[in-house]
DNA sequence: AATCCACAGGAAGCCCGGGAAC
DNA sequence: GTTCCCGGGCTTCCTGTGGATT
């Protein structure tokens, strides 16, 4: 090992640790108890606990912004009831779909096909289905979907059971394959001999119960709970305990955790968010090798969470947008002293013939610049240059070489980074 | 006051791909 | 497999516009 080397991993080494766990300031981690979500437990809990004593059960629609604790609470409380379900003589199971993953009416039906066969399997052993006359699983493509819905009609109604179906994010479904599935699902009560299902809904979308049919909307909504957002308080109440587990004593310098939930709590009190920004914090800290995380860290993290998001929607932009972009990039890197729409037009040309591709009209452009501004990628305003028309003056709202690196990863424009702007052009 | 510039942005219609219906 | 329909991307054509200039 060289010398240099050795020094690198002594730093490493002599570095104090700032995290005692970070997984638990991640979004995949559940956590044990749910401040400031009492209520909803409760009335969730004598919601689902209601079969457990004989009664029918309802279906369920939750309501909330995004980061409110929806999904962890559902979580928490079925957990609960599955446990407690033992002692009850109707076995509870709970399957959990997130509708963002499973979005067609095949799919979470061959699914909960799936999970009941083997829940079966489970119970009377190997052989059992085939005695039964049931199939040993359903494909994930390839049959008609009224066999998939007998199948999983079968599986379950075979036990005394009540099935909880979860459909996290279910505008997503509804929204991409219509509420046939809904409907079916929640109509099964009726037929079932044995089992009881019980469908629970969430959604961040309050607007989607519009687009269902009157008959599964009042059918869904039998009961509803609405999840308010946190408020700074609540937020700085979470924050502490999930720091307590994941920081070390001490490293939080005062008035960290107020920021990132005052951050938070100004985005619609989104609770994961609060979440990312103190894990970002001290990840910028501990990259650094500061002994405390400060408000600056938290400042800096949010920069930082902005900026990624702003990439992100650079990256998945069509090659055309990439392209006007791009030229407006090129002409604010070379010190041009407005950038205005005819100017962006004529790089934009320039650079469609230097890589091949078809140029669009300069109205078509307009739009894609107007989208660019409504995206927060660009500021553009109209100003009027008397006797010289009017435009668009367009500002960038991120950092160019950023920006930049993020649209040369697009293989449909190979080479843009040997792309040249004449030396005419940059003298507006 | 009239003119004129360099666009903005609305309207209509074409084209194409994807999905549903037959 | 074919036909039909729909929506998005795009073009063409057009009218409107604010303020410097004439």
């Amino acid at each position: 090992m060289t010398k240099s080397s050795e020094g690198i991993f002594e730093m490493l080494l002599e570095t104090k640790p700032i995290f005692k766990n970070r997984e638990y300031l991640r979004p995949t981690y559940t956590p044990e108890e749910l401040p400031h979500r009492e209520e909803q437990i409760h009335q969730l809990a004598r919601i689902l606990a209601a079969p457990l004593r004989g009664e029918t059960p309802s279906n369920l629609f939750i309501y909330g912004k995004t980061g409110t604790g929806k999904t962890a609470t559902v979580r928490y409380v079925t957990k609960e009831l599955e446990r407690v379900s033992d002692r009850s003589p109707r076995k509870v199971e709970v399957v959990y779909l997130n509708c963002e993953i499973v979005n067609t009416q095949y799919r979470i039906l061959a699914t909960l096909a799936n999970v009941f066969l083997e829940k079966a399997r489970e119970r009377y052993g190997h052989g059992c289905l085939s005695s039964f006359g049931m199939p040993q699983q359903v494909p994930m493509t390839g049959w008609p979907t009224d066999q998939v819905y007998r199948c999983f009609f079968d599986a379950i109604d075979h036990d005394r059971q009540l099935a909880v179906i979860v459909l996290d994010e279910i505008d997503k479904l509804v929204l991409k394959s219509g509420d046939g599935v809904l409907y079916n699902l929640t109509r099964m009560n009726s037929d079932l001999k044995n089992a009881k299902v019980s469908i629970v809904g969430i959604s961040n979308d309050l607007n989607f119960m519009g687009y269902l049919d009157p008959r599964v909307r009042s059918s869904l909504s039998e009961e509803e709970l609405v999840f308010p957002p946190y408020n700074a308080l609540q937020l700085k109440d979470i924050l502490e305990k999930r720091a307590a587990m994941s920081f070390i004593d001490g490293v939080l310098d005062n008035g960290v955790i107020g920021l990132c939930a005052a951050h938070a709590a100004r985005e619609h009190g989104d609770a994961r968010r609060a979440l990312d920004l103190l894990r970002v914090a001290g990840e910028l800290g501990e990259r650094e090798g500061a002994e405390m995380i400060t408000v600056e860290h938290v400042r800096r993290a949010f920069q930082k969470i902005e900026q990624d998001k702003m990439l992100e929607v650079i990256r998945t932009l069509p090659t055309q947008s990439k392209l006007v972009l791009y030229s407006i990039i090129l002409l604010g890197e070379r010190g041009a002293r407005r950038i205005v729409t005819g100017d962006v037009y004529s790089v934009y040309c320039m650079l469609c013939r230097q890589s091949g591709l078809d140029i669009l009209t300069s109205r078509r452009v307009s739009d894609l610049i107007s989208e660019l501004d409504m995206m927060g990628i660009i500021n553009a305003c109209i100003i009027s240059k008397g006797r010289y028309g009017r435009t668009k003056e367009i500002t960038m709202n991120i950092q160019a070489i950023q920006a930049r690196a993020a649209i040369q990863e697009d293989y449909s424009i190979s080479g843009l980074e040997a792309l040249t702007l004449p030396r005419q052009l940059t003298l507006m």
